[in-house]
DNA sequence: AGCACGCCGACT
DNA sequence: GTCGGCGTGCTC
């Protein structure tokens, strides 16, 4: 009988050490080692006893027999990790250029140490509702029956499902998931967090019972582990959740339907700095899935693909319940300040305020950006207040004076200009705050609430807001653009948009696709059932197609203008795109680095490959300072993503411990 | 990452 | 003479 040996990766997250080690397998453990397994190992010269995970069995030793090491225990647990999670693991190291145990970590239900976990909380479950027959209507039976026929036929496919606002896409889900759960297969579903709602949620219960798991980002590791648990033992058919909840390890998947699938919260933060859609991609096809992507603004790659023939088009073009789409009017603020209108407030907007309060229907006003342009400046010489460690103007706020949205360094407001010395210094009022003020004098009768990052830092304080608004106790709603997504409200007949450019020009290639999203988004909030809604796009840029579109409720239209500006600069969808960040606390190692890199040969060659390969940069960031940090910024676009990870390979060689290097490929 | 070994300064 | 600084190098 051979000796029994296992590669393991230690569950230390360093470059060095994202390799695997040979150990020998006790007898005693023999049953218990299959890949995937949790393991306790000596580790270094003080036999440090760490985690790490069994990556592969082996009966042939890499290293002299005298140096391995016999494991201690092996997690006996059968429900964790199965060999998928560490192909899945490896694919997503490559792809996303990080380490084996970040990976690994990523994938993986960790255990937690801590043994007491928070109560469960009890969902309460509907009954099964067989009473009521589930009405679809054409565009939702065709796309649903032709997803079930291809399940039927053993056929998958990637199905891209366009839906208007209010159109119905979660009964089609409902619908298809149904059938694949019937089939005896199993169905994950990832919505973005903010959509995670009671009634959602409800709506899944009172269908599928107990054997629905749901997720969300705020369950501790250990409730999520336990969730996971439950899937791998199959007590579960369907799995609701974030971007993490692809991760649960069902068995027979039958279908993942990402739900607004533009949402950029399907992208990680965090190495490895995956995409959703590309990973439930990846799982897909792996376990022989089909993929339903669900949007009313689909994503510009998404619908290319669709457009292309790669993805299956469907269309809902109703409204389930008879509303009308609102009218949306484009107001140019430059008229307005021709007309002598200096205030934020258009005049279409006061006339279309004052209505509603007259009606006692509700309205929402939203920025789209906190603290937009609530610099401070010197009226004389034009001093622009800046923040010390980070380069970039200060914004005023009322009761903490001046403040950097970047590293929250802040100081009192001053009174006279640092640099002239004149009193003229004032800040640019058109923050949130400075909107509820507004309302306040123009309309001393209305009750205004405000949402935004300093009204819900409390807790709770992003509900609370949202139910006295539901409940009526609020004539006007100022937010930031989170009160647009995903939150219905029955009497809200007027949304607007206070400055639409704000995000135009937010200065990356998806800025124009955001912006349509979200004033899409606001136009789905304005108006439902009876009540006819009215949507206000106040802008410098009337004439822009990005607002042209969506005032006209014109996807198509939109999507034609924008893919005639990525083809024209070689934007995703049409080539790949790298995004690579150089930083460091040291300024004069980070310009070498930069020269360095303009002198080395490689890139120059690279640069002559202009057919092929474009580079832009380095350059400095348009924030050049950050908590002290100096930052430049290289894009390197390529048609093909293996030159693209070939010289990331490259490139991260020039790091040192001084300079850091990010790299970020956005797949076409 | 974390821990050993290792080769030079100030201390009971 | 020893204690201890953290520089370098390895971990099955």
């Amino acid at each position: 009988m051979t000796e029994l040996y296992a590669d393991i990766i230690p569950g230390i997250s360093h470059k060095e050490l994202d390799k695997t080690f040979q150990y020998k397998v006790p007898d005693g453990l023999k049953d218990l080692a299959v890949p995937g397994a949790f393991v306790k190992v000596p580790f270094g010269k003080g036999n440090k006893t760490i985690n790490g995970f069994l990556i592969q069995l082996s009966h042939e030793p890499k290293i002299e027999k005298e140096k391995i090491k016999e494991i201690i225990e092996i997690c006996s647990d059968k429900d964790l990790p199965e060999s998928r999670m560490i192909d899945l693991a490896h694919w997503m190291k490559d792809e996303y250029d990080t380490t084996m145990i970040r990976a690994l970590k990523t994938v993986l239900p960790v255990q937690e140490t801590v043994k007491s976990r928070s109560p469960k909380v009890q969902t309460t479950v509907g009954i099964f509702d067989d009473g009521k027959d589930i009405c679809l209507n054409d565009e939702q039976k065709t796309f649903c029956d032709d997803v079930k026929a291809d399940i039927d036929r053993g056929k998958t496919d990637t199905y891209l499902l366009h839906g208007v606002t209010g159109s119905g896409k979660t009964l089609c889900y409902m619908e298809i998931i149904s059938h694949v759960v019937s089939k005896g297969m199993s169905a994950i579903m990832l919505i973005p967090e903010i959509s995670l709602t009671w009634q959602t949620v409800g709506r899944f219960k009172e269908r599928f019972g107990d054997r629905v798991s749901i997720i969300n980002s705020r369950m501790s590791k250990g409730e999520k582990y336990d969730e996971f648990k439950k899937c791998a033992g199959g007590e579960v058919d369907v799995v609701i959740g974030p971007r993490s909840a692809l991760f649960a390890p069902l068995k027979n998947i039958g279908i993942i339907v990402i739900d607004e699938e533009h949402e950029e919260s399907y992208k990680s933060e965090q190495a490895p700095r995956y995409h959703a859609r590309e990973v439930a991609d990846y799982i897909a096809k792996k376990e022989g899935a089909s993929l339903i992507l669900g949007s009313a603004t689909p994503s510009i790659k998404s619908y290319h693909k669709a457009k292309n023939g790669d993805y299956r088009l469907y269309r809902l073009t109703k409204r389930a319940s008879q509303a009308e789409l609102p009218a949306v009017f484009a107001e140019d603020m430059r008229e307005e300040l021709k007309a002598g209108n200096r205030q934020m407030f258009s005049r279409r907007l006061i006339e279309a305020l004052r209505i509603r309060l007259e009606k006692k229907e509700q309205s929402m006003l939203f920025i789209n950006k906190r603290g937009f342009a609530g610099f401070v400046s010197c009226r004389v010489c034009g001093h622009v207040m800046k923040c010390r460690n980070c380069d970039i103007s200060m914004t005023y706020h009322r009761g903490s004076g001046l403040r950097c949205h970047y590293c929250g360094y802040s100081e009192p407001m001053v009174k006279k200009c640092p640099k002239c010395g004149s009193p003229h210094i004032a800040g640019f009022r058109a923050g949130t705050q400075q909107v509820e003020e507004k309302l306040k004098t123009l309309f001393p009768e209305a009750k205004v609430l405000r949402m935004d990052k300093d009204t819900t830092s409390a807790k709770d304080g992003h509900s609370a807001i949202i139910s006295e608004f539901s409940k009526g106790n609020a004539d006007i709603l100022v937010g930031t653009q989170m009160i647009v997504k995903g939150h219905d409200f029955e009497n809200v007949t007027l949304c607007c948009a206070l400055a639409a450019d704000m995000s135009l020009y937010a200065g990356d290639y998806r800025a124009s696709e955001r912006t349509f999203d979200l004033l899409t988004q606001a136009a789905g909030r304005a108006g439902r059932a009876n009540k006819p809604g009215e949507v206000i796009i106040q802008t410098y840029d009337p004439d822009n197609y990005c607002i042209v579109h969506s005032a006209a409720h014109d996807y198509e239209g939109f999507y034609e203008s924008e893919m005639g500006f990525r083809k024209l600069l070689l934007y995703p969808p049409i080539w790949n795109m790298m995004t690579i960040g150089i930083s460091s606390p040291d300024e004069e190692a980070l310009i070498k680095t930069r020269d360095d890199l303009i002198n080395s040969e490689f890139l120059m060659n690279l640069r002559t490959k202009k057919e092929e390969i474009v580079i832009i940069g380095p350059a400095k960031e348009s924030v050049y300072r950050i908590e002290n940090e100096y930052r430049l910024v290289m894009y390197v676009k390529s048609k093909e993503k293996d030159i693209l990870k070939e010289i990331r390979r490259k490139l991260s060689e020039l790091c040192s411990e001084k300079v850091y290097m990010q790299f970020d490929i956005d797949y076409k």
